[in-house]
DNA sequence: TTTGCATACTTAGCATAGCTAATCATTAGC
DNA sequence: GCTAATGATTAGCTATGCTAAGTATGCAAA
């Protein structure tokens, strides 16, 4: 049960749990009733407070183009609005709307739900070992975040 | 450092780090010449043997229709070919073809080896604390396969 | 056996989301 | 005040998701 692992066995584990989770927790998505591009937007907005589009997108990783045509189809449906930065007029400034800001926080609950659920089969050993070892991935991810 | 995570903690954190992890090693596979759809699909074909396009599919959560037109593009591009099934002629197996095989060993060493050179900050005792969570997060998430 | 329904896949047509190239407006530098 | 650089958008392509409808095959019951 102890057997040991080896470094491109947990790698290759790692990547394999992380599709696998996100697969599982997607499915809730749905009910949100706007694509994936834009929950993952929106998302940032919410989080991340008011930012520039090519901020935005330099977060999702995606080109300029394709981050405001995003934008453009969230304003339509009335979950960010667009405003002219003050300092640079020609940025624009992203902020949440309350409906926006509404239907993130319930895709996140409902997603966090079915995790926890996930996670409820577990003791109390294997949850602290998971917990130790998300702290330990937050400061690799984070840390080289170039 | 010890501090304790609560249930809900370890879900976000973990559900936050798969995001990471996933947008880390996915800049790997514009390398491969294959769009994300087909990447994954012919990594199911190639590491799960032989199957219908019903079944990868499913595999892969999405609807017939749109399996059928990855596995076309897969096959213009002579990384997989189809054959009608023996037993039941409405079917279709697919198979990968030599090529596609080698596409899909390659992409995953290239990403195999962005995750160790980020798991290669870490020390012993944080490998394996990540090995044993992943042991874990693999028992839950295959699990409940349903 | 043939009639009719179910199943496997494809085709057609639509929406979202990725890209590059080109354009427009604004700012910055000389 | 020109010119170059920068932020955003527009246009147009490809890829990938869907549903609805069509085709071919298999199965079962009349």
């Amino acid at each position: 049960m102890t057997k040991e692992l080896s470094f491109e066995e947990v790698a290759r584990s790692l990547h394999s749990n992380a599709i696998h989770l996100l697969r599982r927790v997607r499915t809730e998505d749905s009910a949100m009733g706007i694509g994936p591009a834009q929950a993952s937007a929106l998302s940032v907005v919410v989080f991340g407070g008011p930012l520039t589009l090519n901020e935005l997108a330099g977060a999702e990783q995606v080109r300029p183009p394709t981050m405001s045509r995003v934008v453009e189809a969230l304003v339509r449906e009335g979950l960010v609005r667009r405003q002219i930065n003050k300092e640079d007029r020609r940025s624009v400034k992203i902020f949440a709307t309350d409906k926006g800001t509404k239907i993130i926080h319930e895709g996140r609950n409902r997603r966090e739900k079915r995790l926890i659920k996930l996670l409820s089969q577990l003791g109390t050993d294997e949850i602290r070992c998971l917990g130790r070892a998300a702290r330990i991935l937050s400061r690799i991810l984070v840390a080289d975040h170039a």
